[in-house]
Parts: structure tokens; C-alpha cells; sequence
DNA sequence: AAAGCTTTCAACCGCATGACA
DNA sequence: TTGTCATGCGGTTGAAAGCTT
């Protein structure tokens, strides 16, 4: 082990105890003027110069979802999106992050989040959609809105509660379509026995699920002309240059000073 | 109003990868 | 070549907020 590598451990064990839990505004601050400083990078260096008490780890994260600039907060994810989402997820899998860089504002977190809160309501909705359930609460406002509104669209007049279920099971049908305007394309939709069935997610996964016509499809190099794409947004009335892609060290490099420059601009400081 | 349930979201953990000494 | 470290990613958890009964 070299002697810069022995002090660091050395160093580790004198740092004191490691905080964890929610972040303060203060500590948020901290974090923000480091950034300024360096770029987003040196996470460590946080806690080895006793700024704050937290894991290099844990201050990225705070960074990357929360207090890095443009990003969409406690704004649902728009109709778009969530076709966005679930076409990539068809073509990638969960790859949060790649699938992220295609969305504006949005982190992998915010992804993994989205899509993962859709499966539970997908896993009860086919749980409720059982046929048994069918049949036994024929009349039933569930099964009137989970099971036989798939054509209708998600934008449409505020739906009540119970509409929202069928918000998603549009979504989930219709590879979340809110676009089923022209009677060719309602056509193509394929029949929903599946929904009285177990697989609804199979059905979604299905070739003809995928080939239903609706946003075209992304190509992979879409939208990623800079190095860090979870790290921008067109909608900037300026382009800082901090999204400019530098060669070298990891995800997150930039150039120091430019970020320095671009941040400071952005965050009128 | 309150209890119970569901959803959302922030944050943690473990693992993988790449850079570097 | 190998070990260590920094960083990034995906899975998971749990608290808070929202909703229903």
C-alpha cells in the first residue's frame, strides 16, 4: 500500500462518524458552494476536509437528485414521458439511467421510482381484474373503468378516482398512448382478453404491444449530443457550458473552470 | 375525525467499472 | 498485474403525504 493510501486510511479513521437520513438546508449549502468551487466531482473531499459528515456517495446522490439545476421537482410525469419511459424501458430494460438521459429534468431515480410505482399498480389492478373479479363485481365501478376503457385517452377531462385507474390501464394497454385518434390505429390495437387473464405485463412486452404505432420510436443516439445528458436541459435560456462533454475521468467530467463560470451564471451567484 | 391503506420519493446499500499508483 | 479509491448504477427500504372508508 503506497503512503499516501496509508495516511488516507489513517485520515478515514479520524473523520468521525458518518451522518445519514435526511438532508438539512444547511447541509445542502455546503454541498452547493462545493460544487461551485470544484465541479461536481471530488465527492469525497467533502468529508475528508470536514465540511460535512457525510459519504462522498451520499453527497453525489443529494447532488445528482436533488440540487443539480433544471431538475423536474414534484412535476408528474407528463403523458409523454411516460410513453417515453415504457417504449425505452421495452428496449433497454432497466437501464434507469440511459433511459433517463432521454428526459429532460428527470434522474434515474425519478425513473426507477416512476416505473416501479406503475408495476405495483399494474400487479393490483391485474389482481382486481381477475376473472373471478369480473365476473363477481360485474357491476362494479372497477371493473367498469379497469377493464373495458382502454381506447380512451389519458388526457382527457379530469377523471375521477376511480379514472385514474383507468388512466393506467390505458397507459399499460395502449404502450400508454394518448394519441388513439384515427379508427386504423384502434384498430391495431389488439383485443384485451389478457386483461381477464394473469398477463397483462406479458401483454405489454408482447410484438405487438412494441409495434403499436405511437411516438416513433428513439434511436439510441437520440438526444445525447452532450457527455452528460442527465446533467442538462434544452429549455436553458442559456447553454452552459458545463454540459460540455471533457474526456477524461468518469460520468461527471467537465472542466473546472467553465463549470465554475456556467454554474455561477445559472445560479445567479 | 381517525384509522388503515396506497403512493410517492429521498436516501441507503451492494456491486460493477474505470482510473491510477 | 494488482489493490485501492472514486464514481455510477440498479435494487430496496422506509418515512411522509395522500387517499379512502
Amino acid at each position: 500500500m503506497s503512503e499516501t493510501k496509508r495516511k488516507m486510511v489513517h485520515y478515514r479513521d479520524e473523520m468521525g462518524e458518518i451522518k445519514k437520513g435526511p438532508w438539512k438546508s444547511e447541509e445542502d449549502e455546503v454541498l452547493i458552494n462545493h460544487v461551485r468551487k470544484y465541479g461536481p466531482r471530488d465527492w469525497s473531499s467533502i468529508r475528508s476536509k470536514g465540511l460535512l459528515q457525510r459519504t462522498g456517495k451520499s453527497c453525489r446522490l443529494r447532488w445528482v437528485n436533488k440540487l443539480r439545476p433544471n431538475l423536474k421537482h414534484g412535476v408528474k410525469f407528463s403523458a409523454e414521458e411516460e410513453r417515453t419511459v415504457i417504449d425505452l424501458q421495452a428496449q433497454f430494460g432497466n437501464k434507469w439511467a440511459k433511459i433517463a438521459t432521454y428526459l429532460q429534468g428527470r434522474t434515474d431515480n425519478d425513473v426507477k421510482n416512476f416505473w416501479s410505482s406503475r408495476q405495483k399498480r399494474l400487479a393490483r389492478i391485474l389482481l382486481t381484474s381477475s376473472p373471478s373479479s369480473i365476473i363477481s363485481s360485474k357491476n362494479s365501478k372497477e371493473v367498469q373503468t379497469s377493464t373495458f376503457h382502454h381506447v380512451s385517452s389519458m388526457e382527457g377531462p379530469n377523471f375521477s378516482q376511480s379514472a385514474a385507474e383507468e388512466e393506467s390501464i390505458t397507459k399499460s394497454c395502449s404502450s400508454s398512448s394518448s394519441h388513439i385518434e384515427d379508427s386504423e390505429t384502434i384498430k391495431k390495437e389488439p383485443l384485451m382478453p389478457e386483461l381477464a387473464y394473469p398477463s397483462l405485463l406479458s401483454y405489454e412486452q408482447s410484438p405487438n404491444y412494441l409495434s403499436f404505432p405511437q411516438v416513433p420510436l428513439l434511436q439510441p443516439d437520440f438526444a445525447l449530443p452532450l457527455g452528460d445528458p442527465n446533467f442538462f436541459d434544452v429549455q436553458l435560456p442559456i447553454m452552459p457550458s458545463f454540459l460540455a462533454p471533457v474526456k477524461g475521468k468518469g460520468h461527471d467530467s467537465v472542466t473546472p473552470d467553465s463549470f465554475i463560470d456556467d454554474f455561477s451564471t445559472y445560479w445567479n451567484v
